[in-house]
DNA sequence: ATAATTTAGGAACGAATGCTCCAGATTTAA
DNA sequence: TTAAATCTGGAGCATTCGTTCCTAAATTAT
């Protein structure tokens, strides 16, 4: 078709969108505007909607660049298990500390809240994320069942839903009363009350 | 200093709020236009701008609207207290009733999410709501350890806290997975594990 | 260099944003 | 009825919104 070759791009799209997501999980989808997103890429308008789509689309990727970045952090987290029950605790520790020292709240549980309700796109990809940290909980806690680290005698599938759950409660009470301890506490408390 | 007097009012405040709220509820504080909003209320620009001040105003007399709105029929709700486990039951399964069948999921939950953390006004406002529903369960809580009614031998503050905080896993994961199974399920198990 | 091709800069679009202002309608006390 | 005081409809303010478009610069193979 062309036998004169031209530019072959490369702007770093990977950078531009993380740097995207810094923006909406500060402000929000609808508090975001496009000239904070491309004043924050570093990239022109014309660049913004040559490349990334538009508002929406950009948001789908910033989104999903979140989740996957989480992913594969909560994957390496919990690879080497003694115990599962002590994989568990890691876990959970970690997001404590996620919770208790990252500047702005989970962005898939702000952007749940915001938009998620109206928007099938969105609610995909944070369905999607729930599910992966859903299965990769699972395991651990069959796997605690079996071995009789855990006392309950309650299926699986619940408990994993149950843990999952308590994390966004805390990032709320984090926001309303910035009390590390609190949520420490309640940490402590589900475990013990998981524990046998 | 005017020995003629005029016009003394009366357009009604209260409901106009409520219908504002609806609007904050539905779309959010950023997704809420002030067209959308006097609209809904059924007042003009200028009647909007002289009686209830602007945008912001508003929706610091929306969420104090829905706060003290919520206050009440929580307060009227544990009222007849027989049993306080039985209270806190009670209080548990009727959130779960409004998780699972009101259209939006909570203003406050919502608003701590999308912009509490940088208005100061509206966290304080939150702030007071989450102490209110706290004072009210601690009361019971705290009676319900006196009874033996609860097994717990963990302090009666923590635990009040970790109840309060279930209800927001909950209201994200009915709008993640609409299933309303799920936090039934999740609510028995949070009675199960006080209870004697 | 030349031509092909893709980037980026920046002006500017129409629409929507939060908000103001004023003329006129409405209600009050005298 | 009259005059003072208050309320309201609606035009319209400046600004920002998301988005488009055109031109010029940059990079490539020939």
């Amino acid at each position: 078709m062309h036998s004169i070759m031209a530019r072959n791009v490369e702007f770093d799209e990977k950078l531009a969108v993380s740097k995207a997501m810094d923006v909406f999980w500060k402000k929000g989808y609808n508090g975001a505007s496009t000239r904070d997103l491309t004043e924050a890429m570093g990239i022109s308008n014309s660049s913004f909607y040559n490349t990334l789509g538009d508002k929406h689309q950009l948001f789908i990727k910033a989104i999903k660049y979140y989740t996957e970045s989480r992913m594969d952090s909560a994957t390496k987290l919990l690879q080497p298990i003694k115990s599962p029950l002590k994989a568990i605790e890691k876990f959970v520790n970690s997001s404590v500390y996620a919770i208790t020292n990252e500047p702005n709240s989970c962005l898939t549980i702000k952007t749940t809240f915001e938009v998620a309700i109206g928007d099938e796109a969105v609610q995909r990809i944070i369905k999607a994320d729930n599910e992966f940290t859903y299965n990769l909980l699972i395991g651990l806690i069959s796997k605690a069942i079996e071995l009789k680290e855990i006392r309950v005698s309650d299926d699986a599938e619940m408990l994993t839903d149950y843990i999952i759950n308590q994390f966004t409660g805390w990032h709320e009470s984090f926001i309303i009363h910035k009390d590390k301890t609190r949520i420490r506490k309640m940490a402590e408390f589900l475990i013990r009350q998981i524990s046998q």
